[in-house]
Formats: structure tokens, C-alpha cells, sequence
DNA sequence: CCCTGTCCACAGTAGTCCTG
DNA sequence: CAGGACTACTGTGGACAGGG
């Protein structure tokens, strides 16, 4: 028996039934008329109608409950669970530690939501688990809920407590420092995990090496996805264990480039990269630092503007419909065909041609408003057959955009 | 009516640590 | 050392809404 979220299409299926449906009643005549069954000498009406009985049968299923024993570990209750629950919803080693946490710190969950609701207007709605991690690594110098277990009230209320000053100076330097004003900018949270502790461990004094250090760091670790590849924990653990340990932001930054082989951003890089790219975000940054504005309203570029006229949208500058024939939608939804401007531009650009398009925008706007993003508006690089050519001359201007953004290492 | 991008759910994949 | 576990990324396909 499958289940399957409703869609409208469906739902116009005549042997579609909807589970709520059937449980109010227990009446089958409307299901099977519906199915286009008429009579019992239907040769479908019994078989139908066993699959309704089937179904009705889930209300008669026997639940188990399993009590465990105190005396068991935070592991093995984990574990317990996971293979009792593994087709149903996933419990996260966050949601345990979060219990355990509860059990032994009474209204703990309402600090730690007041908290998040507080990041969350400031433009950082994070997942609570995040805000967790960073108590973790606070009260542990680690990142991982494993000893949760051991830890005592005081200690976790005081790790708290700094825990939330750390997330602050993290949050102010994402804004301030970096640009980065939304959690949509960072291809992934630990970042700041990363950030919190590093200030506290300076107790939040930086030199203007330092601040100019961690800077180039966060950039790059944000742009190449330094949490983003498989074990992020393990990661994060090395870079607060190095943190914890008094190391300088330049070891910090020697992890990075160990991690990639290099720490400069080139055109190949860029290839094939689509929207979900951590470099797609920098790109972002990059070009809204470089005054990119909309083609139309002049609005500067920004996630958060109001009103679907000034929403931004990611252009794509070759239009798909335009590349359709000769191209795959992968080719097409390359990054370095895609800018940002306001969707009611893009709307008016609809599927015409750059080389229809992008000339009288030019002599408009002039080429700096172009330049900003990166475009070249070469007439030779706007026809559908130098598309590759465009793409290559595109990435070459938007790595070089891009490594002037983060700029020097030190 | 066609074109656009967004949103959502789901399935599958990759890299690395852990475990027996 | 193979396979499992874990996390986040990628791809796909359909619904949807705005605009020409």
C-alpha cells in the first residue's frame, strides 16, 4: 500500500482516494463509485473493496511501546530509537541532546527559543539545533552532543550565556564585516559556530590583523564550502580544537587550503556550478560590493527587497528558451549564465535574445552597470552559437571578481 | 497561451568517520 | 578493510503566479 501527498493532478484520477476521506465513513459505495464500479459482479469490486478494508485496517493496528532502562546511554537510546523509528520521521542527535538538556535545566527550551526568535529578527532565522551546537562548542570545545550527558547544570547555564555573546560577535561580523546579511548567504551555518568561538577566545579583542585574517578566512571558507562536503562535524571539531588550542587565524586558514589544494578562486571552478553553488552566493556578495543595481529601478541588489516588482530574481542572461535548442537546461542554468536583477526586469527580458536585449540596455545604462556584474556585452559573445565563448569570458571576469572581493590572504 | 522563476517533496549521491 | 551512518548537495518534476 502506497501513500502519496496529494497533488491536483491526482486528485482528478478516478481511483485516487483520499485516507481522510475514507476513514470518516465506513461506507465504501462512494469510493467505488467513483472508480467506475457499478455492480457486485464487477470483476475490480471485490478488490477495490478489500483495499479499502486493508486501509480501514491501519485504525485496528497494535502499537508497541518499549520502556527503556535509565541505566542506558545516550548512544544506545540513539541507536535504539533509529532502528525502532527507521521509516519514520528522524530523530536528530540535536532533538535527544535538546531533551537531555530539558530533563536536567527546567524552561532551558524557552531560553533557547527566546534566543533564536532575538537572531531571528536581526535577519538570522537558524535552526535551533545550530544555536545547540554553538552551546556545545562553548561548553565542550567540541561540536558534538555525544557528552551531553555529563554536563551539569551550571555548566551548561554559564556555557550558555557565553554561547550567546559568541553567537552575537558572530552575527555582527557576518553583517558588518562580511556583507553577509542573510543565513541564505552562507553555505552553511557552522561558520558561525566557528566565529562565535573564535571571539571568545579572544574575548572578543581582535587586532586589525586578526579581524582582517578572519575575514579572508570566513569569505573563503564560505565560497569554496568548507562545511558543505560530507562530515562537517568532523571539520568543525578540527577548527575549534585549533581555536581552543590559542592557534592564530592563519592556522585556521592553512586548514582551508589543506582542505582545497589552493585558495584562490579560478575560471574552471566556476564550471557547471549551478545556483546551489556556495560560489554562487559569494558571487553575489562580490557584485552587490561592486554596486551591482537593477536594470531598471536602480534598486541595489539585496535578498529582502519587498514586492514581487523588486524581488530579486536570478536572470538568466541567455534565456533558457533561448539555449533550448542547442543546449541542456544543465548548460543553461550555469552560473556564469546567471545575474541578479528586480523579477519585473526579467519578466520584460522574458525569453529574448542578448543580442536583442542587452545593447539598447547598454547604451541606457552605460557598461559599468553591466561591468558590476560581470558581463561582457561584446556584440561577438551575445549570439546563441558563441554561448560556450561567453560562459568562458563570464567566468574568467567573475573569478577575478570574485578574488578581489576576499582579497589578499594576509 | 507561452514564458519566466520559485517552491516543494522526494530520491539519489558523495565524502569521510566509525565499527565489527 | 568493507559496509553502515551521517550530513549536505544535486537532480527532477509538478504546481503556481506574474507578465507580455
Amino acid at each position: 500500500m502506497t501513500f502519496v501527498v496529494a497533488t491536483r493532478k491526482l486528485e482528478q484520477l478516478p481511483h485516487w482516494v483520499k485516507v481522510s476521506e475514507v476513514f470518516k465513513t465506513d461506507n465504501d459505495a462512494p469510493f467505488l463509485k467513483r472508480a467506475g464500479i457499478s455492480g457486485f459482479d464487477d470483476p475490480r469490486y471485490e478488490k477495490y473493496s478489500q483495499r479499502l478494508a486493508r486501509l480501514r485496517g491501519i485504525r485496528k493496528y497494535v502499537y508497541r511501546m518499549d520502556v527503556l532502562e535509565r541505566t542506558l546511554s545516550y548512544d544506545e537510546v540513539t541507536e535504539i530509537f533509529v532502528r525502532v523509528n527507521s521509516l519514520g520521521a528522524k530523530l536528530r542527535s540535536s532533538d535527544l541532546a535538546l531533551a537531555q538538556i530539558t530533563a536536567k535545566w527546567r524552561h532551558s527550551l524557552q531560553t533557547f527559543q527566546d534566543f533564536q526568535k532575538a537572531c531571528a529578527k536581526t535577519g538570522f532565522d537558524l535552526d535551533l539545533g545550530l544555536h545547540l551546537k554553538n552551546l556545545m562548542a562553548f561548553a565542550t570545545g567540541q561540536s558534538r552532543f555525544q557528552i551531553v550527558g555529563s554536563l551539569n547544570v551550571e555548566k551548561l547555564q554559564k556555557a550558555w550565556k557565553e554561547a550567546c555573546d559568541g553567537m552575537e560577535f558572530a552575527l555582527n561580523f557576518l553583517c558588518s564585516n562580511l556583507g553577509i546579511d542573510s543565513p541564505a548567504l552562507l553555505s552553511s551555518p557552522f561558520l558561525l559556530v566557528v566565529l562565535a568561538y573564535f571571539g571568545h577566545s579572544r574575548n572578543y579583542a581582535l587586532s586589525n590583523d586578526e579581524a582582517r585574517q578572519l575575514r579572508y578566512w570566513a569569505l573563503m571558507a564560505n565560497a569554496k564550502g568548507r562545511f558543505s562536503r560530507g562530515s562537517s562535524e568532523t571539520i568543525l571539531d578540527q577548527d575549534l580544537a585549533n581555536i581552543r588550542q590559542g592557534g592564530a587565524v592563519s592556522e585556521l586558514i592553512d586548514r582551508l587550503r589543506l582542505q582545497f589544494g589552493r585558495l584562490d578562486i579560478t575560471a574552471e571552478e566556476l564550471e557547471g556550478r549551478n545556483q546551489r553553488s556556495a560560489l554562487f552566493k559569494t558571487m553575489f556578495l562580490a557584485f552587490r560590493a561592486a554596486g551591482a543595481k537593477d536594470w531598471r529601478s536602480h534598486l541595489t541588489i539585496a535578498l529582502d527587497h519587498s514586492g514581487a516588482q523588486h524581488r530579486l530574481q536570478f536572470h538568466h542572461i541567455f534565456p533558457k528558451a533561448v539555449l533550448k535548442t542547442s543546449f541542456t537546461a544543465r548548460e543553461a542554468d550555469d552560473i556564469a549564465n546567471l545575474a541578479f536583477i528586480g523579477g519585473k526586469t526579467n519578466r520584460a527580458i522574458s525569453d529574448k535574445a542578448p543580442a536583442v536585449y542587452l545593447p539598447p540596455l547598454v547604451d541606457q545604462l552605460g557598461e559599468p552597470a553591466f561591468a558590476a556584474q560581470c558581463i561582457p556585452v561584446e556584440a561577438s559573445l551575445l549570439e546563441v552559437e558563441s554561448y560556450k565563448a561567453f560562459l568562458l569570458e563570464r567566468r574568467k571576469r567573475i573569478a577575478a571578481a570574485l578574488n578581489t572581493f576576499v582579497g589578499p590572504a594576509d
